[in-house]
DNA sequence: TGATTGACTATGA
DNA sequence: TTCATAGCCAATC
């Protein structure tokens, strides 16, 4: 398991990201790829959160796919932590999809710019 | 070394 | 609107 400087380099601009999402919003995968300047490379930010796990602010569980699925439940601890995590936060999920995503949705290109 | 997989997204039929 | 396919890049087999 050993990364490259450059890849360590991508996946410490996904955790950056990921800390910085606020209490009860989420974001997506693509998102965080557009903003780091990967681009269409949203797989990656999804395999650095397989790595989040070593980072224990990473709050990976605020980071859902596009129509805010929550894909990667099922890499939590429970199957259903991810969900009950989201929950605490004001989240309403359904059907392993968060509710009113389009209201929790917090886009870093849109909210980090400047 | 080469092929396959993956917590995704965008596009076309 | 829903389903299928292509593109993405790194890690794993």
């Amino acid at each position: 398991m050993k990364y490259s400087p450059k890849t360590e380099g991508f996946f410490e601009k996904v955790y950056a990201v990921a800390r910085l999402i606020p209490y009860g919003r989420v974001t997506n995968y693509g998102a965080i790829a557009r903003y780091i300047g990967s681009g269409g490379s949203a797989r990656m930010v999804g395999w650095a959160m397989n790595g989040a796990g070593k980072h224990p602010d990473v709050p990976a569980h605020r980071v859902v796919n596009r129509i805010g699925m929550l894909t990667g439940k099922h890499h939590f601890s429970g199957t259903n932590l991810m969900q009950q995590l989201l929950e605490s936060e004001g989240i309403r999920v359904e059907e392993d999809q968060v509710v009113d995503f389009k209201k929790v949705f917090w886009d870093p290109l849109k909210e980090l710019e400047s």
